[in-house]
DNA sequence: CTAGGGTTAG
């Protein structure tokens, strides 16, 4: 590099030299690498040798006298100007940094100008910038910075390298970003350095310029190039994929997943904090492979991974049911030994239990309370919770009470609400309601405080369970006590209401709740939609529909699906029309379910006209008919004698659209050809569920049995019978019914007791 | 870690 010389003098030339030269000596040398960008300090200037530091105090002393009129201007310009004197760039700037404001130090700098027309440019650059240093120290340091930015432009003093950063760093707090661009655009592309465009990609992020930060930190990021991003690039870049955007648009998941790759190959990672958040966030976006590459990046980079981490990207695979990948991360967690921690296993154990593979679950669950392998995690409450809860949703609940037990022993760990709620979930799904009881009075003499799921739980469990007076009375001594029932409870009691279609009382409560400062959501108003429109009461349900509207909730597109199929029952199909064509205006889209329900009813009203249009019209709008849409045609087809295209379609969805048909659908033809004496047909269709695998059940046994009766194919129903113990299918009343009608009248009694029997057996041991 | 609703074919 060649450096202009002004003066002959050795020791300028050494110091010129020293400013100059970059970036292997640069005046001001590289900082330390420091964590917090915002607090980095400019570097405190290097002490002066004796003998210049005592000359830059007189000059400060003799310049400030100069300006108090209490001395001239000889004395000072011999000391700065005269051939002997040491003068040189550093100099006037450590002189400059000593006086006593910007104001001051602008007028010294002047005073430098016009004594020394010659003045090396970079000596006056370096002098700026010791004045936008005391500037930013100052009172209102923004527009002042500001200021003496203009005057720097209008004396046409190049900026510094670190001039340029601290204007960048204070006008982006003064919300300046565009005059912060224009010196960022300035600045001399040589001079910039890592720590310059750390600043300037802060302050872009920071005041949303999302577009020019991404770009900005592209020039840092390419390979070989001159300013690789380090630590605090790092910290800046991480800080901002957390933070929430005020303004600007925010960073896509795809940028962050580039990003943290391609920081990563400079050997520049989040911690463990901001990984862990930043999975966290992906994974929260369904974006659980992006979380899976961010985690790896790192990985690969060399960061040091915690079980956090790790755990949020369990709980992303585990969401997704992803168990082979969790199996690969664990595995690879203990390569790298990042020991699993109580959530890691609570992870595992939770997604196993979903799953219902509770006895992995269990496994899990000794591996880690097993000293074997190295450290053993302690299960907490949560862990046996869990447990508990995944052994009682498989009807397991004697062995979550014995886990209760076992918590309380073996682990000191008190059952809390949740685990008593999960166990008399258990009890009530399990239809065991004095068993919940008993363990609602046990949780209260223990003082574990019931909560309004306890009470939901229950509720509901009466109510399933044909104890819907009991539970309103349970809800109504719980309320007494002072815990209040919610919105879950009104809809639990409106539903079994309106199963029992006691439309009036579900109406009542209903009613009742805003009354208790209870105030309805929407799924009461959905539940009390479709039971209105179950029980056909279509006027009910579309004022309901109001109401709703004007608690400002919206119909899903099941609740339209339930409107439109109650209407159809009710024959209104211009009020069905009308609901579709709102749906549409609403911005909802129709989807199978809707166009199963018009095909059915249009169909088995006998318009197949308009049912195979409307299927067309299905097709054009992107839905795959299933196998409801062909069972709702060959249905009505059956049931307007025609066996011949409902058949045709059996074979049509089996062959050209591959929808295998399923029980429901061999049912209907066995039913209709039984019916119409083609037993022989139903038979080999019987055959034909043999061969693809589809089972039979009750219904189909009961038609064919009826079809078999009428001509009286004795050995065939003994086949069917046997079989049907066999695959341990029950018979219902109807089974009974046909047979006991047919097999004595032919003196086959015995028969019939050997099948009643051998269905007796099978019941034991299934 | 725990509680509630609604569709379509038999």
């Amino acid at each position: 590099m060649s450096v202009p010389l002004s003066s002959s003098k050795q020791a300028t030339v050494f110091l010129l030299r020293l400013c100059l030269l970059k970036p292997q000596t640069p005046a001001i040398p590289y900082y330390p690498l420091h964590r917090h960008l915002s607090t980095e300090p400019i570097p405190p200037p290097q002490p002066p040798p004796q003998d210049e530091d005592s000359l830059i105090n007189e000059a400060v002393q003799l310049f400030q006298a100069l300006e108090d009129g209490h001395s001239n201007s000889t004395q000072l310009h011999q000391l700065l100007f005269s051939s002997s004197s040491p003068s040189s760039p550093g100099i006037f700037r450590q002189i400059t940094r000593r006086l006593a404001s910007s104001s001051q130090a602008l007028e010294f700098f002047d005073y430098i100008r016009s004594n020394s027309p010659s003045q090396e440019l970079t000596s006056l650059s370096f002098t700026f910038q010791a004045i936008f240093e005391l500037a930013s120290r100052e009172p209102d340091p923004q527009n002042k910075l500001l200021e003496l930015y203009r005057t720097s432009k209008e004396r046409n003093i190049p900026l510094t390298v670190n001039g340029a950063t601290l204007l960048v760093r204070f006008l982006g707090r003064a919300e300046r970003v565009d005059v912060a661009l224009a010196v960022v655009d300035e600045l001399d592309p040589s001079l910039k350095n890592t720590h310059f465009y750390n600043v300037v990609v802060d302050v872009l992020f920071k005041s949303g310029r999302i577009v020019e930060a991404l770009n900005m930190l592209d020039e840092m990021l390419q390979p070989g190039a001159d300013c690789p991003p380090n630590d605090i690039t790092g910290g800046v870049v991480f800080a901002a994929l957390s933070g929430r955007k005020l303004f600007g648009r925010s960073i896509s998941d795809e940028e962050i997943v580039g990003l943290v790759s391609k920081l990563g190959a400079h050997g520049v990672v989040p911690d463990s904090f901001k990984l862990t958040q930043l999975i966290t966030k992906l994974c929260r976006n369904k974006k659980i492979g992006r979380a899976w590459d961010v985690l790896h990046d790192v990985m690969k980079a060399g960061g040091t991974l915690e079980a956090a981490s790790c755990n949020a990207l369990l709980t992303g695979l585990g969401r997704d049911g992803d168990f082979e990948r969790m199996n690969t991360l664990m595995t690879e967690m203990k390569e790298m030994d990042i020991q699993p921690d109580v959530v890691t296993f609570g992870i595992l154990i939770n997604h196993m239990c979903k799953a219902r593979r509770v006895d992995e679950a269990l496994e899990v669950f000794e591996k880690m309370k097993g000293v074997s392998d190295g450290l053993s995690v302690e299960p907490d409450v949560i862990t046996y919770n869990t447990l508990i809860d995944g052994l009682c949703k498989v009807g397991r609940q004697e062995e979550g009470l014995t886990l209760m037990d076992q918590m309380r022993s073996e682990n000191k760990c008190m059952p809390n609400t949740v685990t008593y709620n999960c166990l008399i979930n258990g009890f009530c799904k399990a239809g065991e309601i004095e068993r919940a009881q008993e363990l609602f009075d046990q949780m209260n003499k223990e003082t574990v405080f019931p909560n309004v799921i306890t009470l939901n739980t229950l509720v509901d469990g009466m109510c399933r369970h044909g104890r819907i007076n009991s539970a309103v009375q349970f809800f109504d001594e719980m309320r007494s006590e002072g815990l209040k029932g919610n919105a879950v409870t009104f809809t639990t009691l409106i539903n079994a209401f309106c199963n029992v279609n006691n439309i009036d009382k579900a109406m009542e409560l209903f009613n009742q709740m805003s009354k208790d400062g209870c105030s309805p959501d929407a799924i009461v108003y959905y539940t009390l939609i479709s039971g209105l429109s179950q029980a056909g009461r279509m006027d009910d349900a579309s004022s309901v529909v109001s109401m709703l509207k004007e608690a400002g909730f919206c119909l899903d597109i099941v609740c339209y699906n339930v409107l439109i199929g109650g209407f159809c029952r009710k024959n209104k199909l211009d009020k069905a029309y009308e609901m579709l064509k709102e749906m549409e205006q609403a911005g909802v889209q129709a989807d199978s379910v809707t166009y199963n329900t018009l095909i059915s009813y249009l169909s088995k009203s006998g318009n197949f006209a308009t049912a195979h249009r409307v299927l067309r019209k299905m097709v054009n709008q992107g839905l795959v008919p299933t196998v409801v849409t062909y069972g709702a045609l060959i249905h009505a087809y059956c049931l307007y004698g025609k066996n011949e295209d409902a058949m045709k379609i059996f074979r049509d969805m089996s062959s050209s659209s591959k929808v295998p048909p399923n029980n429901v659908i061999y049912n209907i033809l066995i039913d209709s050809l039984c019916k119409t004496n083609e037993v022989e047909l139903a038979l080999s269709l019987m055959d034909e569920m043999k061969v693809k695998g589809v089972r039979p059940n009750v219904t189909t046994y009961n038609a064919m049995f009826k079809g078999l009766r009428e001509k009286n194919f004795l050995q065939k129903a003994f086949d069917l019978m046997d079989r049907m113990v066999e695959q341990a299918c029950n018979p219902d009343y109807i089974t009974m019914e046909v047979l006991t009608e047919w097999l004595p009248a032919v003196g086959e009694t015995g028969k019939l007791k050997k099948f009643v029997q051998g269905y007796e057996v099978s019941v034991s041991t299934a």
